[in-house]
DNA sequence: TCCTTAAAGATAATCATTATTAATTAGAAA
DNA sequence: TTTCTAATTAATAATGATTATCTTTAAGGA
C-alpha cells in the first residue's frame, strides 16, 4: 500500500518513515484542506508520539517536494490539499470551509485567454480562482 | 484633503481619529501591499507614538468597513491593499512582491461563465484570480 | 466648554510556526 | 544480518505576528 507515495519519496532520494507515511495519510483521510493542527489533533490516536515540529517540517518538505500544495486562507493559517490536480477553491465566508472546485472548461478558457493576451514582463506558472461565497444552507 | 475618506467613516459613524487617517494615508503611500509590520516601520518617523496594537485594529477596521481589502500571502502574514477596484494579483515566486493586474476583459469573461455555469449550492460573492509566477529581471 | 463613549497606548498574552540539539532510525554497505 | 552514518525525529525553547486587557485619552455632540 502507499506505492506511489513510497515511490514518490524514492524518486526524490528521501527516506521513507513511519512518521511521512503517517502524515501523508492523515491528509488523505481528513479531506478538506486540514491545518498542520488538524493533522497533528488527528494523529494523536494512532501515533501520539509523533512531535508538532515534524509535522510542520514534514508538510513543509511535501509541499517543496510537490506531493502537497499549500492552500492560503483568510486568517494566515495554512492548510494543505493532497489533490494536485489543477483545480480552484470555494472559500466560505461563514464558515471556514474551503472545497475544491474543478472545472476544466474554465482553466481552458483562462489559460487560452492567456495564450493571447500575455502580460508584460512576468512568466505564468500557475492561475488559481478563489471564489468566495456561501454555500447554501443544508449542505453537508 | 482625505475627504473620500473621512466621509466614509462618518457615514459608518467611526471617529475620523489622527491614527486612523496616518495609517490610511501611510497604506496608499506605500502601494505595493505593506504588511502591517511595514505600516507601523514608516509611521516611526512622522508618528512616533502610534501603537502597535492600534495599527492592527485599525487595518480590520478598515477591512470590515471596505477600505482596505486583506490580501492573503504565501507566508501567512497579511497584506493590505486600498485598490478597491476589482482586480486580481500576480504573485511573484522569487521575491515577495504582489502587484496588481486590472483586466476588466478578463473578468468580463469569468464573470459571464459563471452567469451561465451556476456553482451547485454556492452562491458567488467574489472571484480572484492568483496569478503565480515570475516578473523578468531588471523589472523594477 | 463639558461630557460621554469610542478609540488609543502600553503591556502582556496567545498561538502558529521555526529553531535547536540530542537521540533515533532508514537504508546503504559490509 | 549486522554495522555504520547521515538523515530524521522528539523534545523543548524561541520567535514573531497578532490579539486581548485595561487604563488613559480625545472625538465630536450637547
Amino acid at each position: 500500500m502507499n506505492t506511489f507515495f513510497r515511490e514518490k519519496l524514492k524518486q526524490k532520494g528521501l527516506k521513507v518513515t513511519l512518521q511521512r507515511v503517517a502524515i501523508y495519510d492523515t491528509v488523505l483521510h481528513l479531506k478538506n484542506h486540514p491545518t498542520a493542527e488538524n493533522i497533528i489533533e488527528y494523529l494523536k490516536n494512532s501515533h501520539p508520539n509523533i512531535s508538532v515540529g515534524t509535522v510542520y517540517k514534514v508538510l513543509d518538505l511535501f509541499v517543496e517536494n510537490d506531493l502537497l500544495k499549500k492552500v492560503k486562507t483568510e486568517n494566515g493559517i495554512m492548510r494543505y490539499d493532497a489533490v494536485l490536480a489543477n483545480h480552484h477553491h470555494l472559500y466560505c465566508t461563514e464558515t471556514d470551509r474551503i472545497e475544491d472546485y474543478e472545472d476544466e472548461e474554465l482553466s481552458n478558457i483562462i489559460n487560452n485567454y492567456f495564450k493571447k493576451n500575455k502580460i508584460q514582463k512576468f512568466k505564468i506558472q500557475d492561475i488559481k480562482l478563489q471564489i468566495t461565497g456561501k454555500f447554501n444552507n443544508n449542505f453537508k
